[in-house]
DNA sequence: AATAATATAGGACAAACCCCTACACTTTTT
DNA sequence: AAAAAGTGTAGGGGTTTGTCCTATATTATT
């Protein structure tokens, strides 16, 4: 139907060459896509996409230099219209609503097949979005709730319990100071869980420390 | 001094199928060295390597299923003679000596560039170690034991127990996962604790999160 | 060969923890 | 105003962990 077509022009930015190689021959398999630049860091990628000649930014969010989601809203703030198609390594269901929120059009893990990354840019580059079924799954179940940062959803008590979780207390500990009993921190426990979603003590470290949330 | 051209046969895994694409590639390029095989993950690359004949496992230690520490220790087993050359992600100078010791014959890094790769196959393939400059000064400077990291100095069991508590996992998930007691987890906390000198799990989050231990 | 470290785990008991339930009080919604 | 939702509190009962001690087989180190 189209005889002169457009091929879809994207920047890969990955801190592994030999993944940005693999994407690179990967894509020179397809006809409508092409790699025409690529960074190996998150400030290499800011310099080169402000000549603003790619359609797509393929990013992995864990690289050297400035990363994840400062890097994510940066490239957001600098070009408001490149869509931006967001890789991990993770499964991350947790962080796939964060990125969303900050502006990709898209997320994929690096455990994906050519073909869904091929969708994945197709679907991106055509203004669309992409996410895999279980995280547009995850992402259906959460709209319903707050735009706001998980922890601000806990309650005055919440919030200090959980912080005091966070920091490796003992709910007995906790309860101590508190001059509380320990089931009641037990109880307070399990609706800051809920309430962030998260099932382990562990998740609220990482979560505070993500957050800067202590000390 | 090789007059007859043979090439070195190598066997990939990794479970990324892009970065094995990436690798494949790269070897692509190379008149001596060729890709004949690979493996999306530990049990797979055990199978395929008891029967074919290769020159050299190139393997990427975090894989899905049979992993780490664990494979090469099962591949050493079973093929004392096949060269392993190691892929991580990890910073290497956490890790480094701990795979050397179970026995792998390099190591690299998936930030190494396709000549640091060929450079550490051919090596490798000729029966030589091969470690980046980095591990390699690491190595030395080790050698005069300076006070090192307090997690170099526990063993492979107590590093892998420690990990996975450092992730949150509880002693039962972890028993179950190894398939130990729990009591030999509890045992093995106690020693992670005091050689590390903590007292709560809290604290092995907190280091492996600020020492980038964890993904 | 001797010694130390490592990996494994049992018993016994205590401490801590988690899930479920409950209830009073407050705030919000209808 | 009535109903619903949210918050702060805590008990009961069962499960999981931790502790301390002990033990044995296997490796490493000296």
């Amino acid at each position: 139907m189209v005889k002169t077509k457009e091929k879809i022009k994207i920047i890969i930015a990955d801190d592994h060459p030999l993944f940005r190689r693999g994407l690179k021959n990967a894509f020179a398999d397809t006809p409508d896509i092409e790699v025409v630049d690529e960074a190996e860091n998150g400030d290499e990628l800011l310099k080169k996409v402000s000549s603003a000649k790619y359609n797509i930014a393929l990013v992995d969010v864990a690289m050297p230099g400035k990363h994840g989601l400062d890097l994510l809203k940066q490239l957001r703030e600098d070009h408001p219209k490149l869509p931006i198609l967001v890789l991990t390594v993770y499964p991350e269901e947790h962080y796939a609503v964060r990125f969303f929120k900050a502006g990709a059009s898209g997320f994929i893990t690096k455990e994906s097949s050519t073909d869904q990354i091929y969708a994945a840019v197709r679907k991106v580059a055509s203004g669309g979005k992409y996410a895999s079924p279980l995280i547009t799954e995850k992402l259906a179940f959460d709209f319903g709730k707050t735009d706001r940062p998980l922890h601000e959803g806990l309650s005055d008590r919440e919030h200090q319990v959980f912080l005091m979780l966070a920091e490796g207390e003992s709910p007995t500990d906790i309860g101590k100071k508190l001059s509380l009993s320990v089931k009641t921190i037990s109880t307070h426990r399990s609706r800051i869980l809920e309430k962030m979603q998260m099932k382990k003590n562990s998740e609220l470290i990482h979560y505070a420390i993500s957050h800067r949330l202590l000390q």
